[in-house]
DNA sequence: TTAGCTCTCAAACGTATGTTTCAAACAGAC
DNA sequence: GTCTGTTTGAAACATACGTTTGAGAGCTAA
């Protein structure tokens, strides 16, 4: 035993949970009786439940960052200093997160649970720690879409690069449930990889879509097929 | 005084609370002090923190309820047993939200954002009630969505639409942060109903995308492990 | 063995939560 | 005015939370 295999089974207790109930509703008690551990250890080897928090993002969100990092320079080597294309830029970022070693079969999934919950609980304090940690990948990553949209105003690259990653991290953060629920009605199988190969599509042409509509083509108005 | 003017100053006051915080991160006590009524207030007219949830989300999506099975009615009478296309079933169910009678100028955006969270902060009651109270016109619109892309397998309509309701649930639950964030950044202005003037077109084009990718189209065709 | 350090454990701390209590204030009907 | 049912008010309730404490176990090195 000896030198903290507590401090894993804290984590893996904590990522499960949060992933499961969200931050404020997962409890210290909570996570540490699913690890079976005493309920100070928290506090002795993380200092705080916040602290816990951060520790849970850091532990897949480093060498996910570094796999990025080196996807994207294979990527701009490749191309030889012309831009990326938009897929060729959505699919290193989503390979990189699917080819991410998994502790379990459970856990590219809740990754990126994880991931959305980071967006939409965002506790203030998470979301400092984030941009601080991990701005630089994302800001590139921001930097290739600009590269590779052209053609857009800043302002419709910037609401649909929202629209983008809301159809991404609300999917993936029930990709659990949506599987399940596919699978009752429809007796289809499906897969996290599969559910990207879907959506990079959708994304990318959704990115290239005529510009806003001007007015609202509703009923007595023309539409569009 | 007298009657209740009490409950609908708890209601202004947990409607904006909720949309602000979420539903575990507001106290009751933070709600009735906001709405200068007493703490015993809450049980007393609505018997618990989960029934003025519910009555929270009552008072909003009843009228929106109608609303929209209203202009659904007009649309499809409108078609003449032709199905609706895409784009219209679309901007039907955004006129409706945008529309509503709003109670103040922030009314939109809490509007969405609640609806945001009633997706992804899903409480189990929340869900449960949404389901059982609201879940006709749900379907409605499922069906209508059916009926514009027959197209479309029942397998990619399935993902395509988790799609779009991320997007739209991000998006919109955010709107306000977003908003503030492009007015930081670009220094433009923008309002709930042109963020959904732009979010139409984007998921009418993702909902139209091809097939889904069969190879990954990243650096040299197949890629390493 | 002893000393020192890391880690675990049960218990308690202070605070905040949702809920309940019960007396007082109030309204409208008689 | 008096009575009756409804609504408010201050206080307390029980429970759960994150955090802290201090004693002690277990190990390593002198």
């Amino acid at each position: 035993m000896a030198q903290s295999d507590t401090v894993d089974r804290i984590l893996d207790a904590a990522e499960e949970l949060f992933a499961e109930r969200g931050f404020a509703e997962t409890s210290l008690r909570m996570i540490t009786s699913k690890a079976n551990v005493n309920l100070a250890a928290v506090n002795y080897h993380f200092g705080s439940k916040k602290a816990l928090i951060h520790a849970v993002f850091a532990r897949f969100l480093t060498p996910f960052s570094s796999t990025l990092e080196a996807a994207f320079d294979e990527l701009e080597q490749k191309c030889q200093g012309k831009p990326p294309t938009l897929n060729q830029t959505l699919w290193v970022l989503t390979e990189s997160a699917i080819r991410m070693p998994q502790r379990n079969e459970k856990g590219i999934s809740i990754f990126m649970r994880l991931l959305g919950l980071a967006y939409t609980q965002s506790q203030g304090h998470l979301r400092k720690f984030l941009e601080q940690e991990y701005g630089q990948p994302f800001s590139r990553f921001m930097r290739l879409l600009k590269e590779a949209t052209p053609e857009l105003s800043n302002v419709d690259r910037y609401w649909r690069i929202q629209f983008m990653l809301g159809a991404t991290a609300f999917t993936m953060s029930s990709s659990d449930a949506l599987i399940d629920i596919l699978d009752n009605k429809l007796g289809v199988q499906a897969t996290v990889q599969e559910i990207a190969a879907r959506l990079v599509p959708f994304l990318a042409e959704g990115m290239k879509a005529p510009d806003k509509l001007q007015v609202p083509p509703t009923l007595s108005g023309a539409t569009v097929a």
